[in-house]
This record gives C-alpha cells, structure tokens and sequence, in this order.
DNA sequence: GTCTATAACGAGATAGAC
DNA sequence: GTCTATCTCGTTATAGAC
C-alpha cells in the first residue's frame, strides 16, 4: 500500500495533464482554456486549481512531462540495436504517431506560442529542442562513422534541419487533415541521408 | 484626386492590418486582442469594428493580404531573369526576412493554430501553401531540366518539403532570437538541391 | 470615422463549506 | 479533493452621440 501511493502521483492530476496535453496540441495554450479541461472530465475548474495553481504551473508541468517521455522514447530507440538509418526512421515514427492523433508536437506548438509564454514555460521548451537536436547529432555521427549514413558538414547542423524539418513537416500537414504530406517530407529527409546503392538519375 | 481616392483604401484600415499582422505573427491569432491594435493605434476598439466588423473578418483580410503579397513576391522572382537555383535563394530569403522581423510566417503560425480558425482564414491558410508548393514544384522542375537543379521523384513533392521545413525552421529559430539556426537549415536544403560543382552559399 | 459608454460573455483565480 | 459561489479582469461586440 505504501508501494502503490508512491507509484501512484493522484489519478486526477494524471488525468488533467492528459486531457490538458491533447488541447494543447490540437487548439494551442492560448487557444484552451480550464473550463475545456473541467468539463470534460466533468470536475470543477476549482478543482483543477487544487492541482495546478495557474495555467502556467499547468503548462510548465505538461512540457516536463512530455519532454521526458519523449526523453525516454530517444533512449528506448538509441538502445534498440538496430543499425542508424532504422533508429532515424524510428525517431520520425515517433512525429508521425503524434500527427496520427490529430496533433502537433507540443513543443511544436508552443514554439510558435513563445513569445506568449512563461518564462518558465520557455526554458523548457528550449530544452526540449537541445535535447532532440543532441541526441540526433550523436545518432548522426555513429551513422556516418559506419558508412550507413551520409551528410555533409557538422552532424550538429544536420539535426537542426532534421528537427526543424519534421516539425515543419506536423505543422503544414495538419490543414491537409492527412499524414501523407508528412510521411512525403520524412521519406525524403531519411532518403537524403541513406547512401544511394542505385545512384538516381541526374545529369 | 479621384485618381487618389481609388489607390487609397482607408490609411487607418492599412494601419490597423499592419499592426495586427504583426501581433499575429509574433504572439498568434489567439494571442491579440482589439485592444492592444487599437492601444497601438491610440484609437479606441469601437474604431476597429467599423473598419473589420470581427475578429474573423480580421483575421480573414490579413491573411489574404498576406497571400497576395506573397504572391507577388513569387512572381517578381519568377521575372527576375536569373538561374533556378538563385530563385530558390531568394526564396528562402522571403523566410528569412520575415524571420529578422522576429515574425513567424502569417499563415504558418495559423496553421498551428488551425483547429481554433474560422472556416474562411483555414480555406485562405490552405491555399497559401498550396500556392506555395505550385511555384516551387514549378520552379524545381524548370531547374531540373535545365540541369542546375538536382533532386529525385516528383517536383511535388519536394516543393512539399522545401516548404515544410522553411516553415518549421522558422519555427524552431524563434526560440533562440537569432537568425543562424534558420539559415543553416535553409543553406543545406538549398545545398542538397544544387549539383556539387558550385557549393555556392550565400554569406 | 471616431468617440464614450456599456453590454454580454468567458477566463483565471480565490474563499470557504463539505 | 472537490464542490458552489463569487470576484475581477479582459475580450468581443453594440448603441448612439459627435
């Protein structure tokens, strides 16, 4: 019993944060609001306040959580023994089952709502994009070093565009109300990386 | 003086869509409000419902302004009698102007908030991107078959992706209120564009 | 065209009962 | 932990005077 309360962090905070997640995704932090999370989980905006005193303690608290699950969904593919370029397609799958849901990345989205941000809020979001860019970066140096994969220039750079690229990618292809505008841009961007064994045409 | 008054649409109704412009692309459709335009402005928000009856009617007349100007800026491209893979610099330069106002792309910071948009600015934002695509595809394959643009499958899509990731490199840039993030993903996607005789980066 | 005044509503937040 | 009730403020919008 002591074991499960520890493990156990109230299911109704749990609950805000998932529902509050989705809505973030979907409509943006200034396009939700309390009452869309209280009504749908049928509690008090009261309630809510209980947990979490402010929106911005609510918003700091989803971006910590969803940057360390995405944190470990890096070290579930770094540690998944396969060879770079399948890590890299993993790591896009990672985007499209986001888009899947009918959402944008969360720090997505909050990027584009930064300048309205908490200061708190910012910094995580900031991290969030280190974290991705870093961990490609390595991801991008091993592949090279074994020849499967292949760029130019600092693999640190490489990563910028790989991030900006697959997040570009969830942002225009959501209006389309499909995956395959994005699936098009992540097949492109692993197919650029991945040596060609039969060279395409080019004159 | 007939002549002025035809060329001459409201000085105050300009003002007003220049102001809410670029509120929008720094802080969102969702993240302004009639009063800071009208605080902006030193008229009073009853002035900006004369002028736009709504917030919708608003938001619709920026981003077709937007469009249009855009698309005049892809024509004066296309007119500007240099080779396919200057037209793509210039093309990213768009971005990237944008970008050194500490703006987000108009339609792209709509597509993020997409699911919160009235139907008339979502059909607007779609068309933009369509537009966007039909240039470029345009551009690519004239470049293609010239032999100074290299790139494999349809021009399609990767106009697709050229878009995607210079919307989501502005994305990403703004977090870190400097410009080099943006241009080292638009020097690559050019470079991976361009046959490997002239590297050819700007700057 | 622009103003003041105000209505109508929603959002974020708090107090205090249970 | 959750509720009801309430408060304050900001936002969108309208009415009517000038």
């Amino acid at each position: 019993m002591a074991a499960r309360r520890r493990s156990q962090p109230s299911t109704t905070r749990t609950a805000i944060l998932d529902v509050a997640e989705r809505l973030v995704q979907s409509r943006g932090f200034n396009g939700f609001s309390y009452a869309d999370v209280a009504a749908e989980l049928q509690i008090s905006t009261a309630a809510l306040h209980y947990h979490f005193p402010g929106k911005a303690e609510l918003g700091h608290a989803l971006v910590d959580r969803y940057a360390q699950r995405f944190g470990e969904a890096l070290e579930a593919i770094a540690a998944m023994g396969v060879p770079p370029p399948e890590k890299l397609r993993a790591y896009a799958d990672l985007y499209l089952r986001v888009l899947c849901d009918e959402r944008m990345c969360l720090c997505g989205m909050l990027a584009a709502e930064y300048q309205t941000l908490p200061d708190a809020m910012r910094n995580s979001v900031v991290s969030f994009l280190d974290h991705n860019c870093d961990w490609l970066a390595d991801l991008l140096e091993t592949g090279r070093s074994e020849g499967s994969l292949e760029f130019v220039g600092a693999a640190q750079e490489a990563a910028q565009m790989i991030v900006g690229a697959l997040e570009g990618a969830m942002l225009v292809s959501r209006p389309y109300a499909n995956t395959e505008h994005f699936e098009v841009i992540a097949d492109r961007l692993i197919g650029e990386l991945t040596p060609e064994r039969s060279p395409a045409r080019s004159r």
